[in-house]
DNA sequence: GCAGAAAAGTGCGTGCACGCAAGTTTGCGT
DNA sequence: ACGCAAACTTGCGTGCACGCACTTTTCTGC
């Protein structure tokens, strides 16, 4: 039987206690309100010490949107890879995020609102963005079949970009529609948004993708 | 007579605090090696409260950086504004930043040295990437006529993210030259590794002048 | 199985970031 | 010139991140 990679009932523990950590960080958040939780009641309610917590977390906020978006860093590269060779490299990306984005990694409502409410939680949300830059440079490169390894890790690292860009246009217009009293979303939602700001990458893509192309007979 | 926007000898103060602060994070980082010196040696250097160095900086790091990269932010904008009408998009950002970033900030060698050395001050200064995102912004829009308010900013991004990339291999290889005892850097200078990693954009801020030119007439 | 190595968890100490609520300086209108 | 308002500075208190050394748990080779 092949494990996982690497030692078995290690990392499974790890992982375990990984996300009851972020799991405990929510509940409370959402109980008490994320202002009154501290790092000291999450390693309690999980039964572990505070400096444990932070050999996973170092700060409250990672933990709390952990619990949303923790598998996104591993369902980009696949995301990416599944779409079929026919469809140009743009495409694949763009509507491998925009899936990775509106499917909602699922828990529930409540948490997103209270992410997009919180200041300190919506700047962490934004940081979460350029996870997904060490996958997508790896699916990238797969697909350009690696020639020159700087293209992928550019192309990767802009596309990240964008999509924080997304994200940071996102808030704001949530946030501005909340204050204000406003009815609906104003600029768009949030697939949308990643629709608008991926766009001006597709020249560099679908170029990198013309070169590898020629490159590759 | 017209005061550089704003009061004058308030803006100066605040300024003058501010450079006085990095200059002696860097001097007293320099001296002693960073890890030897406290957020108090350096508040006291300068003849201030503790509290208020932080209402200035928020890191160690950031205090010593900042006394390389500080007018970088605002170099950005006037030199790609800077460049004749007559060369396209790309490459008026490219050797914007190209020259931004081989025209030493200059003080010292040792100086960026340092910086090469420590981790701490490593990942502060890509962190510094990020800071030219928002003049770049402003520089394409204004070299786009600014038609929709989106494209400048992923754009802007993208070369920001490009950039610090750039920045990211050059550490990554002069480090292992230190340590491996090797000669020169390996895989290029930092002005040659930005023209390479800026270079798959090219396509992207052609395609978005074009549509801009299109659009205008 | 068992011994030794590797890795995760823990306790402790230190330096720091940052909110808050004064105190102090600067700028502006009259 | 004068006083008010806004901006900057400061002291204090709290929670936290993180290095280090040590214990406990898990893995690997014999």
């Amino acid at each position: 039987m092949v494990t996982t990679r690497r030692t078995g009932l290690r990392e499974q523990k790890k992982q375990a206690t990984r996300e009851a950590l972020s799991a405990a960080a929510l509940r409370l958040a959402l109980e008490r309100g994320p202002d009154n939780v501290r790092v000291d009641d999450i390693a309690e309610a999980v039964g572990v010490s505070p400096r444990t917590y932070n050999n996973y977390f170092s700060s409250r906020e990672q933990a709390i949107i952990a619990a949303v978006t923790s598998e996104r860093e591993a369902r980009v590269a696949a995301a990416v890879a599944e779409r079929p060779d026919g469809v140009g490299l743009a495409t694949a990306v763009i509507e491998a995020i925009v899936d990775l984005y509106t499917d909602p990694g699922e828990p529930g409502r409540d948490a997103l609102l209270l992410i997009t409410t919180r200041p300190a939680l919506r700047e962490a949300f934004v940081d979460t963005t350029s996870a997904i830059e060490h996958p997508l440079t790896d699916a990238i490169a797969g697909r350009l079949g690696d020639v020159d390894p700087h293209t992928p890790r550019v192309l990767a690292a802009s596309v990240a970009a964008a999509v924080r860009v997304a994200v940071e246009q996102w808030l704001r217009t949530t946030a501005a529609s909340f204050t204000a009293g406003g009815l609906v979303v104003p600029s768009g939602s949030l697939p949308d948004l990643l629709r608008t700001m991926l766009a001006p990458l597709t020249p560099a893509l679908d170029a990198a993708e013309q070169r590898a192309r020629r490159r590759r007979r």
